[in-house]
DNA sequence: ATATTGAATTATGAATTCATAATTAGGTCA
DNA sequence: TGACCTAATTATGAATTCATAATTCAATAT
């Protein structure tokens, strides 16, 4: 999970973030990037290896992912990453949904102009890479707006748990391709999504948000069946 | 963060928990119990005396309690009982309000006749002990009323996200007692839960909830300023 | 050839050790 | 007395060590 808490004690004191902070990092990475795959074991030793540390802030480290659902700690078998299952998929999905359905909400409420400009921006780039059906650049562009939306909340708490969740299924849903159809009719959600923000109408917002993601969700769950 | 992941190989095998798991669940007690108050510094060498462990393990607890937000690690400090601010009491409700509307929203589809009567049943006996003003009793009640429709939503990971949070609000939602007409207005609120639930109306459960869960706010924001 | 047993190997969980940073205590000087 | 500096003490972060559990692999029996 990622902490909600910054405690510096001076305004700009050096951050020096502790060994297993800085492996969490890096291991979330090595799995979302699909270095380390699902239902895979973690090399500890290896790991440790390479990252240069020994095994006490490594188990730290995996204890925390452990904690956060990216791992699981077997006794006396080490960690192993976590497989997502379609049950957990059917599970994370509509948590997301009611979290972004709050964002969207809250954000109405907080927004800066800025903001939405940055959106704004963020949806344009993105229909641009629809055009060119580039699925790697339209990924970033939609990610990028969910995340300033998420972030015009001004909740904390609320990023840091959409954070935790969303990391646990990115992966399956950088992998699922949408088939042509259902890629259209995400572009046109996020149509209605860019101007239901514009409008600053959060709970129209809340609901757009919702139902894309659930609608992403078909998506994602069908390409894990074909993954049998 | 409670963990989602339950893994055990064969059916019935013996669980074993790793120590720091054991550590996790009952520092977490020491703090919403009040013996570890916020603000205060985790006396590390204490609590591996006292439940006499090493500190390898004390500390993969401590990683994961920060990394859950209970408690915050400061660099060469120690580990420190994280105080509730009234800043993060405004972030943390809103987000665990939108998750019982879900889970009353879900729970309407899913609950089973004896779940209902559980509920029920907690709900007379809350009844009671408001007539008593057993507040005491009260408060487990209520828990109890509201720790059944969760469950009865039968998603885990909504479970899990709903805990975590919950913890770091809990002591003071127990502490923050309710003025004569605010706990009246509860009970009142409780009525129309139940009933919606009877009814299986998902979604008027789900918006009661969160409606019940923003007025509690109220009452615990009011306690907290008063703390100063 | 396959299944089974048991020793050798390896990995894990936890205690201990060690280097370094932070805190405390004691002493000096204004 | 009280502020300031330094040495001693203590606590922290991380590496290492150690006991035990799991796995591997060769040898044997079926």
């Amino acid at each position: 999970m990622d902490s909600v808490l910054e405690s510096s004690r001076s305004p700009s004191s050096i951050v020096r973030p502790s060994l297993h902070e800085e492996l969490v990092e890096r291991i979330q990475t090595l799995i979302v990037e699909g270095t380390l795959h699902a239902g895979t074991k973690i090399p500890e030793k290896e790991l440790c290896l390479q990252f240069g540390v020994s095994r006490t802030p490594m188990r730290e480290a995996l204890k925390v992912l452990a904690a956060d659902g990216m791992l699981s700690l077997e006794p006396n078998r080490g960690a192993w990453v976590r497989a997502i299952t379609v049950e957990e998929l059917a599970e994370v999905f509509p948590v997301l949904a009611a979290l972004e359905a709050l964002a969207g909400d809250l954000a109405c409420q907080n927004i800066s102009d800025e903001e939405v400009d940055e959106v704004r921006t963020a949806h344009s780039e993105m229909l641009q890479h629809y055009q060119n059906r580039d699925r790697a650049a339209y990924f970033q562009a939609n990610q990028r707006i969910h995340e300033v939306i998420l972030n015009a909340a001004g909740n904390a708490t609320l990023v840091a748990q959409h954070r935790s969740l969303s990391k646990r299924v990115q992966r399956a849903r950088y992998l699922a391709n949408m088939g042509e159809e259902r890629w259209h009719d995400a572009v046109v959600e996020h149509e209605h999504i860019l101007q239901a923000l514009e409008e600053r109408q959060g709970s129209k917002l809340g609901d757009l948000l919702k139902q894309h993601l659930e609608n992403k969700f078909g998506t994602v769950q069908q390409w894990l069946i074909d993954q049998t």
